[in-house]
DNA sequence: GTTCTATGAATGAACG
DNA sequence: CGTTCATTCATAGAAC
């Protein structure tokens, strides 16, 4: 559909109202619904109780094998996606796994500027462990997130920000950094919003101490 | 805190959705600095990054197995779905007035094929007359727009290459969990989740779904 | 209220 | 490196 005739009139039936929302909603920060944050809770929660059970699946289970060919060619498939039969886009570019990501934003923030040839090689070598993984991949992240954080054209925590007219040149500059996921552990050992959580932040800690994630 | 409020005036409203909207704007005030943002970001990402490796190494450890009946442990938490369901993001996406749109499709046609930064800006001060905007939307609005034009000028040449896509259809909203949840609501005050998080979320879900959490 | 579609946004890769 | 392209994901609003 041509979407130049309907879109127009779709914004147009928003008219002021919707408007007054969008403004309201930037005026007023970020915010969740209760909803949202319920929501939020049980991921975590979730995240706690899965990565919990799991270790200990894994420590009943001795590690004989080795995991690391989990692979399928060098086309990218996500080991885990795989083995549900799920949701297996056979991706034609490389993805990073979570883990991959944490590594890469360790190195990328304790990082002095961009990799040499052979600190590539190294940091490829390190990520294929998590999962298929190429120093071209490697080096085009490094490329990409050094490009993205110097541009940060803004976007860091409201994607709807602007200011309907005056208040706004002050309020442009974002205070909050663009770099995000970065170094794992330091977050999570400061974050501790409370102590219902904490059950989830030790195991958390004791799973990260088991796979040497921390260290 | 005060989520009591929130969550009892959650529940009236029915109008029209665009009332919805605004009551639950309105009603929101759950507010979490950007600092909190990141925190939580990393500490889901973390989870997300220990789940997914804890999965591959049972995963390879038990390729023999059927890990159809494997529950993790007696906890039953079907979080997951609710999270699938609704999305946690909190992110809302700019939409542009008529105003803008008519504006930024006339710049389109003006035919200067790339805006360039500087142009950009200059684009957004002008439509924040107009409405909320940020450079970002601008961009992205360019690079959305030529790309779109372009693949539709592809496809009406190609046959349809169709991808009807099958994906998705398991996005079902589900069931939500038991009360084992709501025990860590008072811990959770304010949040508020901008950020992407669609990586974590996505390994997270995996695992779910491979764990069959999902039922 | 469920499904579909248009489209804002994220991001790996490529280009100059 | 900075910028742009291509592809994909997620979601708001429309359609049913």
């Amino acid at each position: 559909m041509e979407w130049e005739n309907q879109e127009m009139q779709h914004h147009h039936q928003q008219g002021e109202d919707y408007l007054q929302y969008q403004i309201q909603n930037e005026v007023c920060g970020k915010v969740m619904t209760d909803e949202q944050v319920e929501e939020l809770r049980k991921q975590i929660v979730a995240y706690s109780a899965i990565s919990e059970q799991l270790a200990e699946l894994h420590k009943s289970m001795s590690a004989h094998h080795d995991f690391t060919g989990i692979r399928l060619g060098n086309l990218y498939c996500d080991p885990i996606s795989a083995s549900v039969g799920h949701k297996i886009t056979a991706r034609q570019r490389w993805t990073p796994t979570a883990l991959q990501l944490q590594i890469l934003e360790n190195i990328y923030k304790q990082g002095t500027g961009t990799p040499s040839k052979q600190k590539i090689k190294e940091i490829a070598s390190e990520l294929e462990q998590h999962g298929p993984i190429s120093e071209t991949n490697v080096y085009n992240w490094f490329q990409n997130r050094r490009a993205r954080s110097k541009r940060k054209l803004q976007s860091s925590t409201d994607s709807v920000n602007a200011e309907t007219d005056v208040s706004t040149k002050e309020k442009k500059t974002k205070p909050v950094d663009p770099d995000f996921i970065t170094n794992i552990s330091q977050g999570v050992e400061s974050f501790y919003f409370q102590a219902d959580i904490s059950r989830g932040y030790d195991s958390y800690n004791n799973l990260a101490e088991q796979f040497g994630l921390l260290g």
